[in-house]
RNA sequence: GCCCUCGUAGCUCAGUGGAUAGAGCAUCGGUCUCCUAAACCGUGUGCGCAGGUUCGAUUCCUGCCGGGGGCACCA
């Protein structure tokens, strides 16, 4: 894939190498001024050589303009020296249109591909609710949050497993299964029982024949996985602990970590050296009556997924970060390299209602499920909604607002520019306008500054990925979906393309544009995992 | 007390080791005989506070203040 950079890289090494300089950096940071009227490209190294060439950046910026200025790079029309030492890139529109070339051959699946994670696998995991009720409003955010991380990573050429864990044996599932049976006979579950009002209808439905633990389990898995379906969200593998815990991989993970001696026995219950590997304390994996913690079994599961992944990640909500430390300090125990464990931490999620905050308590049984978001917003909305944010950030999400057909719904902004683009296919199906070949199209017509800005921004789309997954930060997608968007209902308002006083070679040109805007909003959507309408 | 995280415009949030920090909403005012006005255009005294590193810090480091979360032989 050309990339203008590449060519500016050239010339600014060679005219380093002009002026005299030696110790170039080995990399050449070339980025976009925040301010137009700097020009299109900016690169910064007369200010990082400037110690290495012993004069002043100001003037070796000077320096490397006279000697760039000499033979331009391709599509440079300028170069200047500015600020304290910055050169300034002032290029030719021909660069755009070289970009809108190549995302119309690349296409949906090829353009804003990464080879960086080729040949490497890593292993995902998230959501992994207990089996003890449907997924609210925070399983949500981890769900689509997950899901687009792995859409990014797969991007970027890693393989990706996405995991989810059932932690479908211990204690809160004895007291689910006691709550499901007391309902079925018409009582009350007990205190610390499971009072929410889906475990009524759920024992309404529980044939009396039935097993109830194990028709539970089932009924609570499937109901997930129907709300995961709906957000578009799926996984290659689900791992049942109690499988887990039956094939013996517990006892394996016990046994190894015994035989490198990081066990001991006190008071009657079997612990992990993990006060050794960083953890504030020694933790329990065999209680005193002897069955093990929650701790041990997720050990084995946690080992076994690095013959999944060279990279195993989890992410978690805050509310389970103090666990990561212990289970850092297991796996290195075990051997493993600490930084092929990686725990991405989000931040809570509350939702709003009526001006209220809505509060999420499963036992309590007054929650917000995302089955209830979806029928409300649709689960297009719904995803988006959950990326439109960092996860380090405490989301709240107003109901009324999302479900709004309003201008005050962000959602709808990139929504529509998709439903543009249908609706001028539709236009120009009806009246008969064809797009002609690429080949046969000459791009350099578009010269308007909403064309450019269209172009500008699917430019920066194969950055903006590959940034989104170094940074694990599905929300820059986003970010990027609404200032395409953005572009392109400005192009849309000032440069018309069917209209009849429209030169018959701007149209084919501006055509193509709307297929390029095309494809990065499809690229965008794809991660994103949602779906536009076509029509509004 | 210790650990994690956040603090940016009236509100909800982006953002970056660089040059004059952005968007949406809200406010006020414009734009449909014109490919859908769910759109476009105009309207802004803001990086919690104090140090440090750096040629340059809103960004990195330390401390403080404030919000949220966590510190089990629960999961």
């Amino acid at each position: 894939m050309p990339d203008v950079r590449d060519g500016l890289r050239d010339g600014l090494r060679s005219a380093l190498e002009g002026a005299g300089v030696d110790g170039a950096p080995a990399e050449i940071a070339i980025e976009r001024p925040r301010d137009r009227s700097h020009g299109e490209w900016s690169s910064n190294v007369a200010l990082a050589a400037a110690k290495a060439a012993g004069r002043p950046p100001r003037e070796l910026a000077e320096q490397i303009v006279a000697h760039l200025s000499v033979q331009p790079p391709p599509h440079v029309v300028t170069v200047e020296a500015a600020g304290p030492g910055f050169v300034n890139f002032r290029l030719a529109p021909s660069w755009l249109h070289e970009v809108l070339g190549a995302v119309i051959d690349a296409g949906v699946d090829g353009y804003a591909r990464s080879t960086e994670g080729a040949g490497r696998s890593v292993s995902v995991e998230f959501v992994s609710a207990n089996p003890t009720g449907p997924l609210h409003a925070g399983h949500g955010r981890w769900a689509a949050y997950g899901d687009s991380l792995c859409r990014l990573l797969e991007r970027c050429g890693y393989a990706v497993c996405r995991e989810f864990y059932v932690n479908d044996r211990g204690r809160q599932i004895d007291l689910f299964t006691a709550s499901l049976e007391a309902r079925s006979r018409g009582a009350e579950p007990a205190d610390d029982g499971y009072h929410g009002t889906y475990v009524a209808e759920w024992a309404a439905e529980m044939p009396d024949a039935a097993e109830v633990r194990r028709w539970g389990l089932e009924r609570a898995h499937r109901d997930q996985a129907e709300t995961l379906a709906a957000m578009n969200v799926s996984f290659d593998l689900y791992t049942s602990e109690s499988e887990l815990v039956a094939r013996g991989a517990m006892g394996e993970a016990l046994h190894e970590l015994g035989s490198r001696g990081m066990v001991y026995e006190n008071d009657g219950a079997v612990w992990l050296r993990t006060g050794d590997f960083g953890d504030s304390a020694d933790r329990v994996l065999v209680k005193s009556d002897g069955e093990p913690t929650y701790f041990l079994p997720d050990i084995a599961y946690h080992h076994e997924k690095f013959s999944r992944g060279d990279l195993v990640i989890d992410i978690l909500g805050a509310d389970h970060h103090g666990y990561v430390p212990r289970m850092r300090a297991a796996l290195g125990a075990l051997g493993h390299p600490p930084d092929g464990y990686e725990t991405l931490i989000g931040q809570n999620v509350t939702l709003r209602r009526g001006g209220a905050e809505v509060r999420l308590s499963k036992r309590a049984g007054d929650m917000v499920l995302v089955a209830d978001l979806i029928d409300e917003v649709g689960p297009d909305v719904t995803r988006l909604v959950y990326l439109l944010q960092s996860i380090d950030t405490t989301q709240t999400i107003d109901v009324d607002v999302v479900s709004a057909q309003s201008a005050e719904n962000p959602v709808y902004y990139v929504q529509y520019a998709h439903a543009r683009i249908h609706s001028l296919g539709r236009m120009a199906a009806a009246r008969d306008v064809q797009r002609a070949p690429l080949d046969d199209v000459d791009l350099s017509v578009l010269v308007h500054e909403r064309e450019l800005d269209v172009l500008r921004a699917l430019a920066s789309l194969p950055d903006t990925v590959v940034a989104a997954t170094r940074a694990r930060a599905p929300h820059q997608v986003t970010n990027w979906a609404r200032e395409l968007a953005a572009a392109f209902h400005r192009f849309w308002h000032d440069c018309p393309i069917l209209r009849d006083d429209v030169d018959q070679e701007l149209r084919q040109a501006r055509l193509w544009l709307v297929e390029g805007a095309r494809v990065g909003l499809a690229v965008a959507l794809g991660i994103l995992g949602v779906s536009a309408p076509e029509r509004l």
